[in-house]
Formats: structure tokens, sequence, C-alpha cells
DNA sequence: GTGAAAGCGCTAACAA
DNA sequence: TTGTTAGCGCTTTCAC
């Protein structure tokens, strides 16, 4: 039992103390039943020899790598920052850490990121969408079990405990808002198709439409995939056509901001012209000018919610299964009603 | 050598094969000096049980956790996501894995990060900054044996391998375009003044000053804190003033779009009554209005870069000690030539 | 209250 | 080419 070599461990503070390694581990894991005196040589053994308890080992008796994953596969840097804020947050007693696990697009390749999940040692895992929607994601990461909580999942909602918004009621709320400013000619700026939430705005949208009497017109349908140059690129060919809408719905912030740019760039005068909104909420809608009249979705509270879950089961409590949170219509400058005569 | 409980492990693919723990060890990591007969075996009887190797067992005896701690301290969320890119892009392999490790002000509790890096079992870490200017953190890290290299340090420079840009030049050159477009009254709004690329960058700014023989009015220079809030007052100070700037040079991209926000709320024609620009050319630059004209700043291939070295340390190769990246002007339509009788 | 022994799941060093 | 033994640094029985 006497050795020194390499880093300091549990021995070397056992043998300075004397005491057995196992009263070190007692002392050190706040166990009760350890007297005063011991304790305080422990203790002060520790220090002088500046122990530092080697974390692999303990994980490795322990069954508990106190490791948690942030699974996303998302393109809008705003959205990113706000979900690892979220649920680094929540880890804040510094017991546990946060992986980022970003992934390429899941098509297919849903076999990489479960191999990446399992050589991980994660203890747990928060899962934004899309990926939270991936049946063979979910069903791995029950068989391997791993603990995990899912952010705006839009099936098989009871796998896992869940955080989420009413997608549909906010996109209705937003395009009602449009459409009550006086727009009758309205550009539409779709998500990426894989992501469930795509439709569940367009079913909002579709719900506000069809309650003002309004048809959706395919040709003002146009595809992005969440990021500002899709949403550019979508918005220079609603604004090409000869009647060109007088507002445009994206389905989030970032494409909405590249359809401003590209009006910008149209010299367009934003919003006599042409109102735009987004959804999000993210940093960039109060930074662009005319600011972004959106949709707040919650995301750092949907992720930090998502990660005390996943807490919460690793600790052996039972967390709620579904938590739902409220979205919020911020209206700013960017939609007003449309100018006369488009 | 029988058993079967729990999770499978090595012991029961050696079983099932009829050899030994070693050889599936030898098989699983690719040694040589295996018949083939056997490794098919071993391999059969691995994918038969759906084995998958503790990494935390194996962490512990090879002394090695491949885990990569990414340290910042920064508010931006573009600088942010790009340090992020940059590190995970080098672990591509998937040998490695990126721990996050968001710290508050570094100011006095150095000593709550270093505790975090000791408990987090990493092998290597980089250094973004202002905390790879930490002398405290650098000794500390020392001390443990973790690799690590720093982004963009400015003092101790051969402590460990380093990515660096002249920020110096870089703000130099930029203070020298505004003033060549005919500017003369001219703000500032700085950084953070704990980081020391503020300091830097000032120093550009003067020396472009200096050579046009212009001089820095301290009334003139507002503090801000790099992020879109702390320049968006900064800019309600500067453009309050009687006899206000017709240009506004700020330290980061983030705190110029706050600059333009507050210039288009009081009513203000830009780039014509007042021409703004950044630093970093991070995303937000290109979804203004006007669009930003700053200088280019690689985060994304600084951070790569550094993440590289510490890899290249760990693979126990000889990482260069000093790798410079261009900084690059970039012009867009932000800053034109001041409009006559300011 | 404290300690001895066993073992978490794996690999390094050595032997065969 | 393959297996045996020891041990990574810690915690968990279960004695005392």
């Amino acid at each position: 039992m006497i050795r020194s070599k390499g880093r300091t461990t549990i021995v070397d503070v056992a043998n300075l103390a004397e005491v057995s390694t196992k009263t070190v581990s007692r002392v050190l894991n706040g166990e009760r039943h350890v007297s005063e005196d011991v304790r305080s040589r422990v203790l002060a053994a520790a220090r002088q020899l500046n122990y530092h308890p080697n974390v692999l080992a303990q994980a490795l008796v322990r069954r508990r790598s106190h490791l948690i994953g942030l699974v996303y596969e998302n393109p809008s840097p705003s959205y990113v920052v706000e979900l690892q804020k979220g649920v680094s947050g929540e880890l804040h007693g510094g017991r546990y850490r946060m992986v980022v696990l970003p992934t390429g697009p899941l098509q297919g390749n849903a076999g990489e990121v479960i191999g990446l999940l399992r050589s991980a040692a994660l203890d747990g895992v928060v899962l934004a969408p899309p990926v939270s929607d991936d049946p063979t994601i979910l069903a791995e990461l029950e068989e391997a079990g791993i603990r995990f909580a899912r952010i705006a999942p839009t099936r098989l909602l009871d796998v896992a405990p869940a955080t989420l918004i009413d997608d549909v009621a906010a996109a209705r709320e937003i395009a009602e808002y449009v459409i009550g400013l006086g727009h009758r000619e309205i550009g539409i700026i779709r998500g990426d198709p894989t992501h469930a939430s795509t439709e569940e705005r367009m079913t909002g949208y579709g719900q506000a439409f069809r309650k003002a009497g309004l048809t959706m017109r395919l040709n003002r349908i146009e595809q992005g995939c969440y990021t500002f140059d899709s949403g550019a690129d979508a918005a220079r060919r609603l604004l090409a056509q000869s009647d060109r809408p007088t507002a445009i719905l994206a389905h989030n912030d970032d494409m909405a901001v590249g359809a401003i740019m590209v009006a910008h760039q149209l010299g367009l005068s934003l919003p006599g012209d042409l109102s735009v909104v987004g959804f999000d909420d993210s940093a960039i809608a109060n930074a662009t000018w005319p600011r972004l009249t959106t949709v707040r979705q919650p995301v750092m509270e949907l992720a930090a919610t998502a990660a005390a879950m996943v807490v919460a089961m690793l600790e052996g409590e039972q967390p709620e299964r579904r938590v739902r949170h409220s979205h919020e219509l911020v209206i700013r400058e960017s939609a007003v009603a449309p100018s006369q005569k488009t």
C-alpha cells in the first residue's frame, strides 16, 4: 500500500492521514459515521497533497459518468446557443457536465449518431428537434439504458418526458395577426420538411387562413431550411413574382431576416412595402431593422426543463411526463398594414 | 469467469468466442498477431451480443478520457458557435469528444474554473480569449498535466501552442479605411477591458488616427462589453452629443449592430448620416441593413487549428508553436463618405 | 466508527 | 498467436 509514483491518489491521502482508503472515501463523499478527528485529518491530508479524486475511476465503479449529452441537428446559431444555455444552466451545481453532440442531417445515418451516443458514456441525453422525433434513436437510447428527455416532440409522446409548446396555436396566432393587419397576398417561407414543426406551423397558418376565408396559394409557398441564406433565396423567388405578396410569414427568424435583407436589396421600403414576420424570437429578431415581429418560443426554458427532467431521473426522482411552455406574440415593427393598392 | 448479470462485458464476448478477454481486446482494438479464425469468431460474438466496450473502463486504464474541453467566457453567440464549429470539426474522426465549458466572468473566480477543469477528466483543452490569457489557469493546466492550446493570447506567448491574428493591424486597417472615406469625427465603442484584444484594437485605431493627424477624443470613446445591448447603450451616449460623430468604430460586430439599431431608432438614415463598422465578420454582420463593413477574423479556423494542436499533442506529435491566421477587411454597405457639413 | 477484501471493465506486461 | 496475472483508482460489501 505504499507508493507514490505519478498522480496522487486516494492511497496517498490515506497513508498521510493514517487511515484506510475507505475512510478517505467516506470523508470526501460526505458520508456520516466519521469521527471529527479523523475527518479533519483526512481533509488536511487531502489539501496538503492537493488531491483530486479521479473522476474516471469514480465513474467506473459508480456506473455514472455525470455526462449529459445535448443532441441537435440545427443550423441556426441563435437556437443552438439558447439550447446550450438552457441545459448548462441546469447543470450548474457542477455535478454534471454537458457534452454537445451536433449531428449531421439525420436522414439515414441515425446509426452514426447512435454509435456516438453509445460510445460517449452518457448518463443522460436531451434531444432537440428534429432528433427528438427520430424513432430509431429513441429506441436505441431506451435499449442502452440512457435516460433522456425530448424537446418539442410531435409523435410517440409517451416514450419519455417531454417539453413542448403549442406550435400550431403559435403559428395560427401570428398568421391571424398579419391577416388582421389587412394583408391578403401573403407569402410563406417553410422550414425544413424533415422537421415536424414545419408541418405544425403550416397547419397553424392554414387555420388562420381558413378562418379569414383566404386560400393558401401554392406559388406563394417557398421552401427554406431554417437558415438565413435559404430564407433569402426563398424571398427572392417570392418577390420576383409580378403580383408580389404584401407580407411574408417565415417559419423562423433567421429566414425572416434573410427575407428582410433581400427586400432591402430590392429597394423596397420596410415595413411599408412588405411586412415580414418570423418565429422563435431569437436574438437576431431584435437586431434587424425594422425589428422583427415574431412569436417567442422559449427555447432556453424548454431546454432547461428537459435537462432538469434528465437530472431528476438520474437522481432517482420521477419527473413530470410533459411540461408545456407558453409562447407569446412579440409585436415589433416589421409588420404593419399594407399600403393602399398593393 | 462465468457470469452474465447486467450489461454485456468483454467477459461475455470472450466466453462466447471461447477465447481470453485479452484476445477480445486485441481484436477489437485492431492489434496485429491475431489469426483470422479467432478474429472472426470474436467479431461474430461481439455482434451477436451487441457488445459495446465500456469507455469509462478503457479511459481509466489507458489514462485517456478522449474528452477535449473548450473553455470560453464570451457573450457573443455567433463567436461561440464559430468556436464550437472549429473545435468539433477537428474531432471528426470521432475519437475525441468536445465538452463545452462556458465560464462566468473570470475576475477572481478562476479557482472555480480550475475546479471544473480538474474534475472533468479532460485530456486536453482549447482556451479562447480572454481565458487564454489568464496566468492562473495556464499554470494550473500545466500542473495538472492537461494539454492545451490557446486562441489569440497576448502574453506569455511561449507557454503553449497558440493560434493568432494580428489584432493591431486588423484594427488599424479598418480605422484607416473609415478615415480614408473622409471621416474626422469618429466615435469608438470599446470592448470589455478584461479582454486583452480590446487594448490591441485600441492600439490599432490609435496608429491610424496618428497617421492621419487625428487625435482620439476621450468623450468619443465609450465602453461596451461585446454584447449587442452594451453596443446600443454606448451608441446612445455617443449620438446624444451635440456634435455627434459621423462614424463609429466598434470593437466587435454585435456592438456595431447594436449601434445601427439605435441609429435607426433615432431616425438617422444609414449609412448616409452615420457610418458604422465592426470587427469579426460574424454571421450577424451579413444580416443587418445596411450590411456591416467589418474585419473578418477567422474564428472557426483559429479554433480548428487550436483543436488540431491539442489532438496532435495527445497523439504524441509536436504541433507548431504558433500559427498566424490572416484577417481581411470586408467592405459592405455600412460605411460611406460622410455627407457634406456634418 | 473503521478497515480488509473484492471488484467495476478493461488493457499492459509478461509468459507460454 | 494466445493466455495469465496484475492493476488503473475508486467504492462496495461486510466484517470488526
